[in-house]
DNA sequence: GTTGAGCGTT
């Protein structure tokens, strides 16, 4: 057999594009998933019976039918929830989008396009999701080659015992783009072999209005970040008074605005200092009565999917060692300038303002997340997996506190201030993904 | 050497 190209459109009647089979014919399911992010298979109509039929997937490779690929066309299989649905449950999104556009349009002609760049990822304020459920032997690099077939990944995290460096199964990411947030977050990932869900995680579910000060609290601090750097850093958002990190470290400061505004308005925030997520918020949360615990008696409802059908989670070689591994659309992502902080100093009221006007954005999020509960009827699915819970793995982690373990998340490219080239949405970094712990590059210049 | 719901930083 020899390479050829099949057709594969995301429905009968639309335009398909041809994406290439591999040498011994068949196709990777990450070939299909670099031109249909999400994807998880193919179906095609059976010429014989007009019947669709799903073609066969074993460990991310899809075989061609005895007949061979042909000149059918391959329609694209979705999990569950699709982007559509999403789309439909959440049409603000696009709304907003387009605010964000015509707000810009009149700055647009005078103004550099990478602030426009920096609007819109305020305006969309994308956050941290927690992903739950992964395996114990999938590394932040693999977490970071899947999501980047969605979208621009900027940090990846993957949480581990501080002792014995084995992952707990769960981790964060976080991307560049809201509407790639939105798309992860609308579906089930199959993550090395076992079905994994992204959300928003519950420090982000109800952020409440805080109270006006000029001092925000910055949280997840790793110790190589300096006072002057964090400066540094915040003065992109507005005049920085000062910035206090307290001694012994404690993974976090305090920094001070001249302006309440701005301090405010980045309450709430992750923001990615040196590759590590940070989150802003309020100073004083302590004498701030924490109304948290209303969060648990909410809906009551169960999983976020409904069906058990995704039970089986008993993969054995989910990735063969020829096999998909890479995706890595090329080495460096792109080459424009999503994160050049500094280096265009943005307006501080303009950014305020921007953002207190979307402040309200939050709730949506939560609105996103509780829509999610109710994804599909229950009585759809069959209620027969074989998903029993066992029993509690009990005195595994004895109050290990995860504290100096911020392994420092995905390496740092030089940011390079310059070459504000508004279009491409590329990202900062180069690829230097160092394994995880010692990954602290010091590759910060601004 | 094992495990499978959760939740990162005051």
């Amino acid at each position: 057999m020899e390479m050829e190209y099949i057709r594969v459109a995301e429905d009968e009647n639309e335009e398909p594009m041809e994406i290439p089979s591999e040498d011994d014919g068949t196709v990777l399911l990450s070939t299909v998933t670099a031109q249909f992010p999400g994807a998880c298979g193919l179906r095609y109509r059976n010429p014989v019976n007009q019947c669709m039929r799903g073609v066969r997937l074993v460990e991310g490779i899809l075989h061609a039918p005895e007949s061979g690929w042909g000149n059918l066309i391959y329609v694209v299989n979705y999990p569950k929830a699709t982007a559509e649905t999403m789309k439909e449950r959440n049409p603000y999104i696009q709304g907003e989008k387009e605010a964000a556009e015509r707000d810009n349009k009149r700055k647009m002609d005078e103004t550099d396009a990478s602030s426009a760049v920096k609007i819109k990822r305020a305006v969309t304020k994308t956050s941290d999701l927690i992903v739950l459920g992964l395996p114990w032997k999938t590394t932040e690099q693999d977490l970071k080659d899947y999501f980047s077939t969605f979208g621009e990944v900027i940090m990846v995290q993957v949480k581990k015992d501080t002792k014995t460096g084995h992952s707990k199964g769960f981790g964060f990411v976080r991307f560049a783009d809201y509407e790639t947030q939105v798309k992860v977050m609308s579906q089930r990932h199959m993550i090395d072999g076992r079905w994994c869900d992204c959300k928003l995680p519950n420090s982000k579910q109800s952020p409440d209005e805080p109270m006006r000060s000029r001092k925000v609290f910055v949280g997840r601090c790793t110790d190589d970040m300096s006072a002057d750097e964090l400066r540094q850093f915040f003065t992109q958002y507005g005049e920085v008074v000062d910035v206090f990190i307290p001694k012994p470290f404690r993974a976090f400061a305090f920094v001070t605005f001249a302006d309440d505004q701005v301090a405010q308005s980045l309450c709430g925030e992750d923001l990615i200092i040196k590759g590590v997520s940070v989150h802003v918020s309020t100073a004083e949360p302590k004498h701030n009565n924490n109304r948290q615990l209303e969060r648990g008696g909410g809906g009551g409802g169960g999983g976020r999917f409904p069906g058990p059908g995704f039970g089986s989670q008993g993969y054995p070689n989910p990735r063969p060692s020829g096999g998909p591994l890479g995706n890595n659309q090329g080495g460096n992502m792109g080459g424009g300038g999503g994160m050049n902080f500094g280096a265009f100093s943005i307006n501080p009221a303009m950014m305020a303002a921007a953002q207190a006007a979307l402040q309200s954005s939050w709730g949506m999020m939560g609105m996103l997340a509780s829509q999610q509960n109710q994804s599909g009827p229950p009585g759809s699915s069959q209620g027969q997996g074989g998903s029993q819970p066992r029993e509690q793995p009990q005195g595994f982690s004895s109050g290990n506190n995860s504290y100096g373990s911020n392994s420092g998340a995905i390496g740092w490219g030089s940011p390079n201030a310059g070459s504000g080239s508004g279009g491409g949405g590329g990202g900062g970094f180069n690829g230097g993904f160092s394994s995880s712990m010692d990954s602290k590059s010091s590759g910060w210049s601004m």
